[in-house]
DNA sequence: TCCTCTGACACATTTGAATCGT
DNA sequence: AACGATTCAAATGTGTCAGAGG
């Protein structure tokens, strides 16, 4: 183990996402990413703040991004339907953070950001953006991981964060007119499309045309656009539940964790009802982690939205949860944590006690991991159906035969995931197994 | 015909090298 | 000579839109 003794004691880490009220708003709609044959930039961008590191203890940062769930998707008459079930999965990528590997203290000292994260639909692409199939709903899952060096990832311990309102719809172009205007409002990049921006010469004469020809698409837009009930009514009816009786917005501040989205209501609603731990189904701040334990390396998940279930979740609600999304992970079956107090401020800058520290500025390798997904299919369960692309709904059979080979056939799929999450955070046994699809057999940096 | 995807386009920001002044 | 501020051009990131293609 490349992080020596304690490489088991990760405990106590906290990872909150930045920005979350412009996520949440994207999320309330709806958010889709544009995915292109060169790469697209994902906005907002993926940035998260970590805490509870070991300061001077190595650690890599991984971004993946899991299927929300086994369905295509279309949009039609201005919301989002299933349309059949999922394409196979397209070669499994993970995003490594440039930084990696760094001390702890270099991932607390500010906010992580994955803005050069890039998706792309190009399955043959070359450049380690992440492969994501349009029309396909996906979340990111960042997984940080202790280890001295990128060859030291497999064996080591993976701890995952998700976030349920990063969760999004790729899509070669924009179906969501209110997410475009989002996206104009909020992404510098996009200044030229706003309606008060400079440019005078593009908008006026195309938008009209382009919002006809949205309209004639969407064949039942509705004359008030900018009702968010509205909004919220129409989308997503291909899973709506219980649309029709969300809340008006102002009502759904107080529970908007619970149904900030259509998303996140089915989500939740699977959570609700599928949850061995039997989460407060409000707190949908779905969670995924692989916590080591002594014997079976169990993998916990608990449901936080705005505030963690553990007791020392005061710090993240009294940050508001309402500034962000947090989550903090724990080693409920590991005593022996390491003794950092997460909830003092880290005077990270400051000298280390961990002596003169290599601290890797920027390195220019930013590339992918070819690990095999894992798979949240089951927002309540363990979201870690590693090396299964599809939830349980889907047939496990298809996998067996892999087809063309166009992508690399999964792993084993077992009944027991929680084997396999192990499988994911440690390496202990079963070399052959992982030595077929190398950790880093395909990087690009 | 419908739906999805692609590539060119105009406009914006970002980045880095070159220049200038102190 | 060294350093910081400014300028400028190239690179890059955006959404739009027409058209291709399944």
């Amino acid at each position: 183990m490349a992080a020596g003794p304690d490489a088991y004691l990760q405990g106590n880490i906290r990872m909150t996402l930045e920005d979350p009220e412009l996520w949440r708003t994207f999320h309330e709609i709806g958010t889709e990413m544009i995915i292109t044959k060169p790469g697209r930039r994902m906005f907002p961008h993926c940035k998260v703040n970590l805490t509870g590191l070991i300061p001077c203890a190595k650690y890599i940062l991984l971004v993946d991004m899991v299927p929300e769930d086994g369905f295509r998707y279309k949009w039609n008459k201005e919301k989002w339907e299933v349309a059949g079930k999922a394409e196979p999965q397209p070669p499994c990528r993970t995003y490594l953070h440039p930084d990696s590997p760094a001390p702890g203290s270099h991932w607390m000292k500010q906010s992580v950001s994955f803005l050069k994260l890039k998706l792309t639909n190009n399955t043959l692409d070359q450049h380690g953006h992440i492969i994501l199939h349009s029309m396909h709903r996906y979340h990111p899952r960042f997984h940080i991981v202790q280890a001295d060096d990128l060859f030291s990832v497999r064996w080591s311990v993976f701890q995952t964060f998700t976030f349920p309102e990063t969760s999004f719809t790729a899509v070669t172009a924009y179906q969501n007119t209110k997410i475009t205007k989002l996206k104009i409002d909020h992404n510098p990049f996009a200044k030229g499309f706003r309606e008060e921006g400079t440019n005078k010469k593009r908008r006026p004469n195309k938008s009209p045309s382009c919002l006809e020809k949205r309209q004639k698409m969407s064949d039942m837009r509705d004359s008030e656009e900018e009702n968010p009930q509205d909004f919220l009514h129409s989308s997503y009816e291909g899973y709506d539940g219980d649309e029709a009786e969300l809340p008006k917005k102002k009502e759904v501040d107080d529970i908007k964790e619970e149904r900030y989205s259509p998303w996140t209501a089915e989500r939740e609603h699977r959570a609700r009802t599928e949850s061995p731990a039997g989460a407060d189904a409000r707190d949908l701040y779905n969670a995924e982690q692989l916590v080591p334990a002594p014997a079976s390396y169990p993998l916990y998940r608990f449901h936080e939205y705005g505030k963690s279930p553990s007791p020392s979740s005061s710090v993240s609600s009294s940050n508001g949860g309402s500034e962000r999304g947090s989550f903090e992970s724990r080693v409920p079956d590991v005593a022996t944590v390491p003794d950092h107090d997460s909830s003092k401020p880290h005077d990270v800058a400051g000298p280390s006690p961990c002596g003169p520290q290599h601290l890797p500025g920027p390195q220019d390798y930013p590339g992918v991991l070819n690990m095999t997904v894992a798979q949240a299919g089951k927002p309540g369960v363990i979201g870690h159906h590693i090396y299964s692309p599809y939830n349980a709904e889907q047939p496990l059979g298809q996998w067996s035969n892999p087809g063309p080979a166009q992508y690399p056939p999964p792993h084993h799929l077992t009944a027991d995931y929680t084997a396999q999450a192990v499988h994911h955070g440690y390496h202990h046994g079963n070399v052959a197994e992982w030595s077929q699809y190398p950790l880093f057999s395909y990087s690009c940096w």
